[in-house]
DNA sequence: ATGGTAGCGCTGCTA
């Protein structure tokens, strides 16, 4: 099975490129965040015309997931298992059975600041992740929890930790929250196949050329149950994506991550 | 040079 995640900075600006990316990638899971649109407009036929099953969890203009699958979508749920406040939720997490894994796509909060009250939502939005993993199944399940985490796990997994004092992504208390959902029982695919390799980003800024001078971050990530974690074969982070695939319209600022597990 | 770009949507927020 191959599961992919991307963020792609709006689904109807990218759709085009979705398109052509699930036609050579061939995924048969991908998760998707910040879609920013709404349920009505979620263009599940398109993705029907190409094989795919889909269920979104969105509300318009920010935020918003999905989920592809062209080996099946059962009990799909938006959302946490229980209920919260709209404000806590938003529109960032959505869970589906596809061909035996419960998959997660999950679109974790900026955090903006450190310290500021987004912050603050970031780190209990990450615990009640793990509070709701814990209270729907185990790391003994086949369990894929895949999105953009707006965390960099480690010091090598931006482009230079010195330029990143005091901001948000690296911080000690994101990282924790990071940890404490590998210690209840996910393991980082992507790191599992290339243990020793830095300077690999699924990230860029817009801005000031960043994609080109490689200055980039790996926020983006695919989590494996422990169930998991032996069938991890690859992984990889499609940086052609990023480029824009020649198309005059601007990439999405993610590369897609795709993990192949033998199941 | 305290910058820069993208999306949404029409004003300024979010990233």
């Amino acid at each position: 099975m191959r599961i992919a995640t991307w963020n792609v900075n709006s689904l109807k600006a990218r759709l085009g490129k979705l398109e052509e990316w699930l036609c050579y990638a061939q995924p048969d899971v991908l998760c998707l965040q910040e879609t920013k649109m709404s349920d009505a407009a979620f263009p599940a036929l398109a993705f029907a015309a190409l094989g795919y099953e889909s269920a979104h969890h969105g509300n318009g203009r920010w935020n918003g997931v999905a989920i592809l699958s062209r080996v099946g979508i059962e009990k799909a749920r938006a959302g946490f298992s229980t209920e919260l406040p709209e404000a806590i939720e938003e529109c960032r997490i959505l869970t589906a059975t596809c061909g035996g894994v419960r998959v997660a796509s999950v679109y974790v909060p900026n955090g903006r600041a450190v310290g500021s009250e987004q912050y603050e939502l970031k780190l209990a939005w990450l615990k009640r992740l793990r509070g709701d993993l814990s209270a729907s199944t185990t790391p003994d399940q086949a369990v894929a929890v895949c999105g953009d985490f707006n965390v960099a796990p480690e010091d090598r997994d931006v482009w230079d930790i010195s330029q990143f004092a005091g901001a948000t992504h690296v911080s000690e208390p994101e990282r924790a929250a990071l940890r404490e959902l590998e210690d209840w029982g996910l393991v980082d695919a992507f790191r599992l196949v290339y243990p020793g390799v830095d300077g690999l980003y699924s990230w860029w800024d817009y801005r000031a050329g960043d994609f080109h001078k490689g200055h980039g971050m790996r926020i983006d990530l695919v989590l494996v149950s422990r169930a998991l974690a032996g069938a991890v074969r690859y992984a990889l982070i499609d940086r052609e994506a990023r480029k824009g695939m020649g198309s005059e319209k601007p990439p999405s600022d993610h590369a897609p991550l795709f993990v192949d597990l033998d199941i």
